[in-house]
DNA sequence: AATGAATGAGAGTTCATTCAT
DNA sequence: TATGAATGAACTCTCATTCAT
């Protein structure tokens, strides 16, 4: 049984913890926390093990090699956030609100996972190679903008909403404008000398992003 | 004389590209594009001298080592958009033009400096450290924000712009809407399947964001 | 029951490809190609296992370890060459004919059987430190050498051979110039740009030896 | 610089010892003696660093890898072989004495050259992978076969040697004759419990190989 | 008789940096 | 101002072997 198919044998077995497979889901989520802080390059095998609290070959048993483990921390992050994404209900509400409820969401993820900024923002910053090369990423496609695309016809519809905004810079927009918070929160913060970081001033943004979208939208 | 002051001593020299002080200003150079691909650690002081031509001691001779080369050319990039932030003149159009102009040149500055976002994306993707650190970026600090505010009061005395909005949080959520489009340009495009590479898409883009936050504004 | 004792118990089973005992038999038979190829240290157990088509494990239930899996594979192939040599029969014909069928047993062993050379060939290449602690191997010592001192003297007596010829000198020589063929073919093909693999060639050379050998043997 | 370059620029500087290039000459000698005793995988980098009493990154610095530094050990004996084969003079004695001096000769520089034979044993067990890989190798094609050819025909035209002898096979069973002797002189000294190391073993068994040689060119 | 999980030791290689000139 | 030679520290990965069932 090659790493390979150990990696697909116990996918589902990820709960983490203690028993069986635990170790394996340990280590994938210590490699999380250290890829996010570090990349790819910078994070260290051995730190992946010691947070773990492994052996460190065991990552080669389970993993195959460092770029392996990277590319399952990728994809699970990513299969995390389409799987939250689908749960989203936007035909249930007035338009407005529904879109309100998408910028909150977004902010509120990003927010609340600053694993995945870290992993984007590191992917990015080398020219996103893995999630370029992942099939399983790229078949994860978002269903988000089927739903902003069917949200904004109501919206014109309704006359809440101008006409012409395309729904993929939309999202675009809209997640930009609270990614760049967090993902740059600490050179903002430095440059402005304000902390970006108390709840108030998280807060704060939030509802300045979600009038910004609204308002944004308006014909 | 010690790495230090030759630093300083030859800081007006960098334009040239060839004579003296050509090496110092070419090492820079390199080591700006090589730190904006591949981050602080990532980046290879062989690479970098290989670039600018030059013998890799030449490097330590002029900068000391390669994270004072890293500051140095974090430095002056900031140092770059600053002077050019400065040119700005907002005071002299009407509001709307005025902030239409501003979203504008952010988006176009993005735009033309790919090395800018590759070395803000790899420095806040380690936290920020350097910045941090660094007195010389926290004293360049923007003249923009007190533009923007003047600006805004001119707005919302003109009745064109809404009340209550944070000047910093604009700033932000502007250039957030540019910065993501650039900086997450790659997986972007791979999840939805869509060049945003290309020139029109990227001129389809700037109306947009332009769109949206004039939009945002409004009462 | 240790290793030892269940390598002695099974060691008349070996014959069997399937069936009880099978496992065992094609570890063997695997440690002996892949022994053969890469040597003591360059080969892997895990390949080994492979090719066996049996859990690596179940190796080290049956030999130990990896060594006393290579001596058992390095006593296994002098076991399998003395038996034939015993049933040489050089006192049947007279003694030119006697000593060209041994150079050509010699010269025909060495062509069919290239995991011998192989393992001899490592083997040497490291000092010979296994044949050399083997009880087994020394134990089987060739019944060659009596046989060829017969004939020579035989040749001697009727005048065909010439006086002074040492048997074991002899038999160096003469499994010499077939060895190094076999052993060296693919430098001695490159350096000499002919390609020694083919029948002919093959062919060719045995009849060349035999003529050397005969000849040098001449009074 | 690369490594490449180095190597071929201080190609002719290997007189080894100590002043400009000796640390180079010094790996080089170091790396001789360990790949010959241990082969390509067996051969430990370190163990040749300390040989040659430098530290172990400077063999990078210089040759590249382990392998291409086995590589340049490998041709660097064949060079000198080849060099000496060119000092030999077959066409100045009468036949016979030429061939014997052949002989004698080749069985001379195995026996001052065990690292020669070191090196060929290894590289024939995997295969011969770098002599066929090498140009280098295959450009210093021996001057001996077209000598030898002459040398029979000498001898042919003056009927001390038979005809139909091929020159490429009468070569290899020369040198197979005295290769094998040293090659697998600790096995064959273990099975025929004869010491073979001892200086009157050799000289006897040269002996018996030039006369075997001589005696098998007879018509 | 057979297996999956886990480990310790050590290998080759990379890289920033310093020495000496 | 500029360079080739040399080094120590660290990193990823491999491999034989053992544990537990």
């Amino acid at each position: 049984m090659k790493a390979a198919e150990r990696e697909a044998s116990s996918a589902g077995a990820a709960e983490a913890g203690a028993g069986a497979g635990a170790a394996r889901a340990n280590i994938l989520a210590a490699a999380r926390a250290e890829f996010a802080q570090k990349g790819l390059t910078g994070a260290r095998v051995n730190q992946i093990a010691l947070r773990a609290g492994v052996n460190k070959q065991l990552l080669y048993y389970y993993f195959g090699n460092k770029e392996q483990l990277y590319c399952t921390a990728l994809e699970t992050v990513y299969a995390e956030i389409r799987a939250l994404e689908r749960g989203l209900e936007l035909d249930q509400s007035p338009p407005e609100q529904a879109m309100a409820g998408l910028v909150g969401f977004s902010f509120d993820y990003l927010s609340q996972h600053p694993d995945f900024i870290g992993l984007l923002n590191h992917e990015n910053a080398q020219g996103a190679p893995h999630v370029r090369a992942s099939a399983s990423i790229r078949a994860m496609n978002s269903p988000l903008i089927e739903r902003i695309a069917a949200t904004l016809r109501r919206g014109v519809r309704s006359k809440v909403f101008r006409k012409g905004i395309d729904p993929v810079e939309l999202y675009i927009s809209i997640a930009g404008m609270s990614y760049f918070f967090f993902s740059n929160r600490l050179t903002l913060a430095s440059i402005f000398a304000r902390d970006l970081g108390r709840t108030p001033a998280v807060q704060s943004y939030r509802r300045h992003v979600v009038a910004m979208a609204l308002a944004g939208l308006r014909p």
